[in-house]
DNA sequence: TGAATAGTGTCTGTGAGACAATATTAT
DNA sequence: ATAATATTGTCTCACAGACACTATTCA
């Protein structure tokens, strides 16, 4: 029974705040980028690859293996704050795209004790990057594969190659859309492939109704490279008049030029968010 | 400084798990459902209103305001247990559309101390309700009305009837979509205008993409009703060629018939989940 | 000159919006 | 008969998919 307050000033002012058991909060960030790898042959245009920032663990638990970048949250600070933290700790930049993705609680995640991580996702052009990365930090190319039953991703920064596959349980009525079991993962730390997965789908999903993809370009870019980052991302080829007609009002044309290879030069366009 | 162990074992035997600032979590639910009124014309369809479940609160803080549904989340269930726990107080239904929607977490959210809200949006059929509600909750139909700048809802229980008026920051790149701001409230506790304006564009934007809409229908129903709650939800008419082009495959003629006014009467349908 | 990308024109089929027309009921 | 909803037909316009064609560069 709770004993009778005269106002909410007096009752904040005997209020107990240890009356309800406690957990630990973190935030872990699914930092999303596209990365460019040159050609051998002079005339192509550089290959790119959607691409996550992973740092290797040096302590326990889950010691020496991947995981996303993260930390817990401060009682004085929310989790957006948090995010902001640690972006500011793995990056070099200011304004990154930053948007909350989920909560995932499961009660066994992680082996210390109950704590919830509050996800978010985080794109940034890795163009403006510095090339020094923050302790273990490295960037993986990702490559997904999609069915109606799983999803999976595989991840590679060059030395190091692995798979993980999570498990879509289409649920129909009475829940979300899709739920997502990691199916196998053998290099990643905590529940961190449902957080990667869910942060594909997230993108994948905003690409096309919002004007997100221009986080990942820088100031100046073509047609074909814009194309290109939509391509890796939604992971099929577009028809080059379609697109072009779907960006048309969300860019602008500069009288920039770009000459790079055996083959005639593009305009360089601009982001362009007065658009109809 | 980390002390060295030898496995992640002896690395867990000797964790201390108060090492870092605890807060206390809360799951709110906006349980959304449909209801209907009767007209005073024989001829005219029930008229129906989009509606969320509110409660009034008795005690401290916001005492006497109205909240939505929820409870603190204990440190052995996850807040979806938590969500279902209290579905299961609110309602007399099983399999309850239930999803996650957004964690809340500013800082000054509550005034006791620092408490995040996992929230979830769940869906059901007013139909299938007792009409017993717990405590001292009751539904309220929702008016909306939405601009560029704002969105606004009027919250009508037959007895009270307010509005909350929510601000839409639109931050283009750097951020989600919008970012929502509480303008006008007096009568929700916490940041309850922000979980339902958030509920409500959730379910909407699914409505398009889904088949949500069938958790708020019961097992037969015509395509008038069905149609009736999309336009409630989505706060427009709509074209009845058009929309039974859109939910043709969605759904499976029954050899059931519906009389029930001063007009042609209507074949039953029920939902299709093996759509192609 | 050839291989590559850049950029545009155009045809066609699909599908949404709009409106019209017919069917059926209780009062 | 009338007012209401139920149901279907069809026209048009916009637009995405598909393909073809031209432009331009460097080795």
């Amino acid at each position: 029974m709770e004993k009778e307050y005269k106002s909410e000033e007096e009752f904040l002012k005997h209020y107990d705040s240890s009356r309800f058991e406690k957990l630990s909060a973190t935030t872990d960030i699914a930092i999303f980028s596209v990365s460019s790898s040159k050609q051998e042959n002079y005339r192509k245009l550089n290959n790119k690859h959607f691409s996550v920032l992973l740092v290797k663990r040096n302590r326990y638990p889950f010691k020496d293996m991947w995981c996303l970048p993260g930390g817990f949250i401060g009682v004085d600070e929310t989790s957006e704050d948090a995010a902001k933290r640690i972006l500011a700790r793995e990056t070099n930049l200011k304004n990154i795209y930053l948007e909350q993705l989920y909560t995932f609680d499961a009660l066994d995640r992680d082996p210390r004790m109950r704590i919830i991580s509050i996800s978010y996702v985080a794109l940034v052009d890795k163009n403006r990057l510095d090339d020094t990365l923050y302790e273990n930090a490295s960037w993986f190319n990702m490559q997904v594969e999609e069915n109606e039953k799983e999803i999976k991703v595989n991840l590679d920064n060059g030395e190091e190659n692995f798979d993980i596959v999570v498990k879509k349980t289409l649920k129909e009525l009475t829940t979300d859309r899709y739920k997502y079991t990691v199916k196998k993962n053998d290099h990643l730390a905590f529940d961190h492939p449902l957080t990667i997965v869910s942060g594909i789908s997230r993108i994948k999903n905003k690409l096309e109704y919002t004007d997100i993809a221009f986080n990942l370009m820088p100031e100046y870019f073509t047609l074909g490279e814009l194309q290109q980052v939509y391509e890796v991302i939604l992971g099929k080829k577009l028809l080059d008049p379609a697109f072009r007609r779907i960006i048309a009002n969300k860019v602008e044309k500069t009288d920039k030029v770009r000459v790079d290879g055996g083959h005639r030069p593009s305009k360089l366009f601009k982001y362009r968010s007065d658009k109809k």
